[in-house]
DNA sequence: CTGTACCTGATAATCGTTATCATGAAGATG
DNA sequence: CATCTTCATGATAACGATTATCAGGTACAG
């Protein structure tokens, strides 16, 4: 009586991982980058960086690839309040931050209560495919 | 014993209501234009709206018309995802908004409870001078 | 290995926003 | 009302982040 599964083990062909993009040395680095910092950078800072180090990348080669990180959801995109994107590696899941005006630390934060009453407030309203948009802004300890 | 307060009779300059800018025509007619319409617009589109209609003035004029607003707090601001400000006419008081990503229609939104929840985890952080920013988006009924 | 579709990156183009600064107007003062 | 000072205006240039181009390079399926 179970149900056919597919086969668990994916077919883990040559491309990225569930992305269908292919893997290069630029994709890697930018990767790695965002992996080193846990803080909010913006591609400029990103690319500098990767020059900075010795790794030869082109800037549009690092909007491009960050552009597609954050619709892959490996990282979060948000607009700093002068309107430029900033990127940082999230860690898995759904969540917001609470973010220094001083220095950039931010903190992650995901409120389960804020989730279910934001879906409850759009249904009412007769909206659907409800998404939305939340960030504390504030000065930290240090910055006080 | 009381205290000897010091007249409740606003000294009415004739400068603008507490702002301390002058009373022009561009000004009001910026005003007039934001009181008109309850969507989101950006400077641009006020600028090309105030000109079709016969009014005079200058974009750089709507865009610090627009900023003074926003920092008086007679309009909202929000970043429209590609990085543009959107402004629209508020209610007064603090609140958020729930927009259609169809047609642009908002709703405004006022939930006290997410107020009191934002400021409590952002303080057990240690944060200080807590500001947010919280924008639902959907598609509305008559864009589904 | 080979072919091809995709990726890269120097560069140019785009476009929203802000800075300049000469000119005009608000409004305080008498 | 006349005058003066200070601020507002707006045409224009400058800025800066992002995106488009496209020739050349590379990943990778077959
Ligand atoms: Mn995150
Ligand atoms: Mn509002
Ligand atoms: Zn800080
Ligand atoms: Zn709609």
């Amino acid at each position: 009586m179970g149900i056919d599964m597919p086969p668990t083990e994916i077919t883990m062909t040559s491309t990225d991982t569930n992305t269908g993009l292919r893997r290069t040395r630029q994709r890697a680095a930018v990767g790695a980058a965002m992996g080193r910092s846990s803080e909010f950078h913006t591609a400029q800072e990103v690319h500098a960086a990767l020059r900075d180090s010795g790794d030869s990348i082109g800037l549009a080669t690092v909007y491009r690839t960050l552009t597609q990180m954050a619709e892959a959801g490996e990282i979060d995109c948000i607009r700093t309040p002068d309107g430029q994107a900033a990127y940082r590696r999230c860690s898995s899941g759904h969540h917001h931050h609470l973010i220094c005006r001083g220095c950039g630390r931010a903190v992650e934060i995901s409120p389960p209560s804020f989730e279910a009453w934001a879906n409850q407030i759009a249904t009412e309203n007769g909206f659907t495919q409800i998404d939305h948009e939340l960030e504390l802004f504030g000065r930290c300890a240090a910055c006080s």
